[in-house]
DNA sequence: GCTTGACAAGACTATCAGTCTCGACAACCA
DNA sequence: TGGTTGTCGAGACTGATAGTCTTGTCAAGC
C-alpha cells in the first residue's frame, strides 16, 4: 500500500498520535461499499459514517476520495502481480493473461475495480494514481515477453508494448463493456495468437 | 442521428411547432463546447446558455445530458464507419485500424469522444447508448474479418470476436490511458500481428 | 379569440466533494 | 500537574451541477 497522505512533519511529533483503528475502519469501509457497490459511486460521507468517523479524519489523511478508494482496493486486492517464468513464452503468458483475466471474475475485486475506474474518469488525481497501478502491471508483462524474446521465441523486431496493450487492452475493454466474456479459454486463445503473430519466421 | 427524444403524442398535433432552429442551437453548442472541453465535463447550464435556450427545452428533447452529447457527436462525428473491401484481409485490416486510429488524432473528434467516454462512466443512460455506439464498429470490424475468413485468409476457428476487440481494446486503452501514439505505424503492426497471428497453418 | 404546446428565464431541489469550525481528548514536555 | 499541540467525531457550510418546476410569453391552428 503506497502512503498518500501527508509527508510526517519535519519537528519532532508532539500532540495525539494517530488512530491507527479509525484508519483501518476507513480502509475497511471504504473497500465494503466498493465491493457492495457495483459501480455505483461511494461516497465519502458513506465512507466516514461507516467507519465511525469524522470526515475530516479521513481528508487529514487522504487528499482525495479517489486517493481513499484506490489506497482500499489495492492494500487488499491481490498486490502480487503475477510473474511465471517457467522458461517457455507461451506458458508463461497463458499464466500471465488467464491470472489477469480470472482476478476480474470474483465479483469483490471486480466492482471495487469497476467502480475506481469509473471515478478516475472523473478525479484526475485517481486517475493519476490508476496511471501507476497499471504501468506496474504493464511492466511485470513487458518484462515476461522480454524474457521471451531473449530467447528466440518472439521477433527481435516484434512491438513489446503493443502486445501488453492488446492483452490489456482486450482486458479493460470487455472488462468495462462487458460485451464478451473473460474466461480461461480467452485467455489461452488470445496468448497463443499473440505468440505466434510475433515470432520471428 | 438517432432521435433520443419522446414519441410524438397520439393525438393531432396542436399548439405551438418545434423550434428546429433551437434544437440545431443545442446540438451545435453541444458540438463546440465538447470540442473544446479536452475532457472536463460539459455541463448543461452552458449548452443552454450557448445555445440561447431555456434548460427546459433541451429537457423536452432528451432525456439526459449524455443523450444530447452522443447525439451531437453522432451527428456531426464521421458517421460512416470504413468498410474497406479490397480483396485482401491485410491491406482492409491495415486500412480500417488506421483511420479508426487516425479519428482520435483530430483534436476536435479527440475531445469530444474523450469527454463523452468520461460521462459515459457516471451515466447509465449514457453507457447504454455508447454501448449501441461501439456495436456498430464492431460489426463493420468483424464483417471485415469474415469475408478474409471466407477467402481463407484466417484460421477456420479463428475468434473473430476476439481480433475486433484487441483492435478496440488497443484503440480505447491508449486513447484513455494516453500512455502510448496510435500512429499509423502502430495500426499497421497491429494489423499485420493479427493476420499472422491467426492464420490458417 | 381560445386552446394547446413550445419557448426563455431562472428559481428550486437534491447530491456530493471538499473545507471549516467546535469542543473533546490524548501524548508529550516542562 | 498543567500547557502545548495535533487528532478525534460531529456536523455545518460552500460550491458545482443534474434535473424539475414555475411563470409569463408566444405561435399554430380551430
Amino acid at each position: 500500500m503506497q502512503e498518500t497522505g501527508q509527508t510526517p512533519p519535519a519537528r519532532p511529533h508532539t500532540g495525539r498520535r494517530r488512530n491507527e483503528a479509525a484508519h483501518q475502519a476507513i480502509l475497511d469501509a471504504a473497500l465494503h461499499l466498493l465491493a457492495d457497490s457495483d459501480g455505483t459511486p461511494v461516497t465519502i460521507d458513506a465512507i466516514a459514517r461507516t467507519a465511525g468517523v469524522g470526515k475530516q479524519t479521513v481528508y487529514r489523511w487522504w487528499p482525495s476520495k479517489g486517493a481513499v478508494l484506490l489506497d482500499a482496493l489495492t492494500d487488499r486486492a491481490d498486490q502480487d502481480v503475477p510473474g511465471p517464468d517457467t522458461g517457455t513464452l507461451r506458458t508463461d503468458l497463458r499464466t500471465f493473461v488467464a491470472t489477469t483475466f480470472d482476478a476480474a471474475q470474483h465479483s469483490t475485486t471486480a466492482s471495487a475495480l469497476r467502480t475506481v475506474a469509473r471515478e478516475a474518469a472523473r478525479d484526475p488525481h485517481l486517475a493519476e494514481l490508476m496511471r501507476t497501478f497499471t504501468a506496474t502491471r504493464r511492466t511485470a508483462l513487458r518484462d515476461l515477453l522480454s524474457r521471451g524474446r531473449e530467447r528466440g521465441e518472439l521477433a527481435d523486431d516484434a512491438d513489446l508494448d503493443l502486445i501488453v496493450d492488446q492483452v490489456y487492452g482486450v482486458f479493460w475493454y470487455r472488462f468495462l463493456l462487458g460485451h464478451a466474456p473473460l474466461d480461461t479459454a480467452t485467455a489461452e486463445r488470445l496468448a497463443d495468437s499473440l505468440v505466434t503473430g510475433n515470432t520471428a519466421d
